[in-house]
DNA sequence: GTCTATAAAAGGATAGAC
DNA sequence: GTCTATCCTTTTATAGAC
């Protein structure tokens, strides 16, 4: 009946539990500053407590920033899995699995996630690897699974979905991304992402249309000694 | 005719210069650790001096830095900028750009430069954009001034030749590249490398055929409605 | 110019009181 | 569980001898 139980946070409008307060604290901090340069107290005080409960709840730091970047791995695709296009036309289906593509992608928050990661890959080699099986991976496999169905229906002609797939997200991201990503300017303006989002959609409609050959299958025309190296398949 | 000489170095199977000794080690420990996790006892140790003659040459830590990234960005495209593709045909010069492009982006080198780069362009912005401006856009130059010569000469259809330079190169990059960059497993094997580069640029080709509409006109073709956002061309 | 030795600070992790 | 105070290591940067 009194306030002597142990685990009861008395005032309300603070966060829930310490532990929350330490999880968004140290999102924050990490985001910012990347791992090596954010410090333990810097989190601390982010969240409001003491360093010493920050090690009380996740043992050291390796630890917090895995669980940190963990969490945020697995909210990434939210915008892109939240949405079903099952049955909807070709074009539907590639015009808004592109539009949550870069609504997902091209966020500030999952530009500095990205950036995080890669910076850390060396040392945290199972979160890269999360972060790819969560998201790219993923995205590609949904968009493989409708494009299968597009071509069974011979609305698309599609002889390597999971290629196809890989293509129109790796269309997608273009020079846009890469100067996101390196913080160029000029920064891509919102009209810019649409216009090369249409134009990718007309492409990759163009290029799988059914009536077309498709671009897994060898096309023989005139290529032979265009390249540079041995025609042994390798580089 | 003594070895009193200030700046002699008596003995010649080591560096000419200790300057050179630092850059070269300094470029070792930074690209294996980063900016962050390179301490200067390291690197003084990987050059062969002591601390103080790396401060007494770069100043500082963040200077050293600057120096070797700058160094490296510069050399970075040297493959692409090597090879003269003037008055070849259109699938020499496509795949001739591709190879180099992956040649000198694919590369173990190319790759931990860009991560390190992506993991301090909050730090170091102007670092970010150096290499932007060395690699990529020279890239998406080259190729464009290319593609334009193909256009006029009726070869190629290319309404904009900066655009389709950036699509050729995204594509390239792909999926493959971003397994590299998380060192995801299974890494690219050469087979698929070879394999993506010659599907890339029967995409390309096929796009930009002469008798086609380029991708960069509006295709007005049941294009209405398809967005989930508003129709005034922004997200 | 180059080295050895040292100063000065910051960061990760822990001990002990409550 | 939580906080304050502290330990120990590492790191950048500099002082002074040769």
């Amino acid at each position: 009946m009194n306030a002597s139980a142990t685990k009861s946070v008395p005032c309300d409008f603070v966060q829930q539990s310490k532990r929350d307060a330490i999880i968004e604290g140290a999102t924050e901090v990490f985001l910012a500053n990347g791992y090596g340069a954010a410090s333990m107290a810097q989190i601390a005080y982010a969240a409001g407590v003491s360093k010493q409960t920050v090690y009380a709840h996740f043992g050291g730091k390796d630890a917090l920033f895995e669980a940190i970047i963990e969490r945020k791995c697995a909210a990434f695709m939210l915008p892109m899995t939240s949405q079903c296009l099952a049955g909807e036309p070709v074009r539907v289906v590639l015009q808004r699995t592109a539009e949550n593509f870069i609504e997902a992608v091209f966020s500030v928050e999952s530009m500095t996630l990205y950036r995080t990661i890669i910076a850390e890959c060396a040392r945290f080699p199972e979160l890269a690897a999360a972060f790819y099986r969560s998201g790219p991976r993923v995205a590609a496999d949904t968009l493989a699974a409708y494009l299968s169905e597009f071509d069974k229906r011979g609305e698309l002609r599609v002889s390597d979905p999971k290629n196809s797939a890989e293509l129109f997200f790796s269309m997608l991201r273009g020079d846009l991304y890469l100067r996101r990503l390196l913080e160029v300017t000029p920064d891509p303006t919102s009209k810019e992402m649409v216009e090369t989002l249409a134009r990718v959609v007309e492409v990759f409609l163009a290029v799988h249309a059914p009536d077309k050959a498709s671009p897994g299958s060898t096309v023989g025309t005139g290529r032979e000694n265009c390249s540079k190296y041995p025609d042994d398949g390798t580089i």
